[in-house]
DNA sequence: ATTTTTTTTTAGATTTGTCTAAATTTAAAT
DNA sequence: ATTTAAATTTAGACAAATCTAAAAAAAAAT
């Protein structure tokens, strides 16, 4: 069960487009591929053909349970090259998608197993989006200001909605970063501030305003 | 300046088979790349045409300066990740190759000058070959018995002569492996053993006759 | 219920990398 | 110096993935 990366870039389109359980249109798959309708419809015949798709001429398609399968492990691979390129790398955030667009094509399931491992099996990508398991199975995740995050909850900070340059200041003087893994201990209830622990450190409090900027994705499937 | 996989497999293995600079022919090249001499032919001519290579019908090839650089780029790749799954995902070093071969392909710059600064800017591969630095230079590696190498050199394990069961569970008491760096503090001329260092390890001997088995890699650009 | 517009598919080409079979050149052998 | 053998190239074909232009189907508009 092998495919061509171009294979394997539509089936990961198709995923991502049929958000819920809806069809796919021709038009959308070629925009989001940067070709065009006539080279989709090629393709979706030569996918339907391995059985990795629905598809019937003018009424969209649909991935098949394979399909899924193939997608989800490219999702994975992905997903997990980019924590690599981020939390091993130290690459920015915003320029690890390209890349990852690459590796995401290497075949050794071994080699992702192992990658996986060596990460400590990160349950979401610097984005905060979910890596599915090697099974495909995928991890329900939320995101959230880290005002509303659960208590004891470990979270990891994806964005911050104000850039100013006081704000960033102030999250230098925290060492918080997107990527950066936390849980918030309690609330005082007089002034609203939020008592953050990060692994290895000293726990410390932040206001409520800082709070309500700083988004986080956290792990809801065990919950 | 980006060529196709296909391309730089071509480029490797004139490459690898010019050993000094003699003139490659082309039914070896088509055995290198399990190919037939046909299809060599039609690609010399494109590869010619970007001025990779000189190429005369019936003549053989020869990679140009700018065909070396972009090989050398792809071998340094091809060893950098080597290393790094051996290293850091361990991977056992007959593994890696088939890997490597996928991975040397990924073409970001970035991504392969911060992977060497990640690794600590080793000087070999898994199996004691030389990588070449960014801008292509490549040290050069004296192989040798561990017996044989010049006091105070460091130098990396890359063989095992012996593979019995004996010589393999003095090794693991050693904690001698392929890989280990290690370096020969003095000779003792009395019984002929050795004086062996390990980065932070204490020191200690061993016989003559190990040291005569265990193969070592070591760079003697700055000898 | 037509007509118009949009979407999608077909038909025919193109590029890249490969192949087989036949022709040609070079090298080896008598 | 021919003949034979080996190596190499040409000619023509094919699969994968793409494209443009034209045709067909579905959806929207009147």
């Amino acid at each position: 069960m092998k495919y061509s990366s171009s294979k394997e870039n539509y089936l990961k389109a198709i995923f991502h487009l049929q958000q819920d359980d809806s069809v796919v249109n021709t038009n959308a798959l070629a925009r989001q591929l940067n070709t065009k309708p006539a080279s989709v419809t090629d393709m979706l015949k030569k996918l339907k053909a391995q059985k990795l798709l629905q598809y019937q001429p003018y009424k969209g398609v649909k991935l098949t349970a394979d399909g899924k399968k193939v997608a989800l492990q490219i999702i994975r691979k992905h997903r997990l090259w980019e924590y690599f390129l981020v939390d091993k790398l130290g690459f920015g955030w915003e320029e690890v998608h390209e890349i990852a667009e690459e590796l995401e094509h290497i075949s050794s399931r071994k080699l992702i197993d192992r990658l996986e491992l060596f990460l400590g099996s990160p349950r979401t990508d610097p984005h905060g989006d979910p890596i599915p398991d090697s099974q495909g199975k995928m991890p329900v995740i939320q995101q959230t200001a880290l005002l509303d995050l659960p208590l004891k909850k470990t979270a990891a900070v994806i964005s911050v909605s104000n850039q100013s340059t006081a704000m960033l200041d102030l999250l230098k003087h925290y060492h918080i970063g997107i990527g950066t893994k936390l849980q918030v201990n309690r609330r005082f209830e007089f002034d609203q501030t939020l008592e953050i622990a990060i692994a290895n450190r000293p726990v410390f409090t932040i206001s409520e305003l800082l709070a309500s900027n700083l988004f986080v994705a956290y792990d809801t499937t065990t919950a």
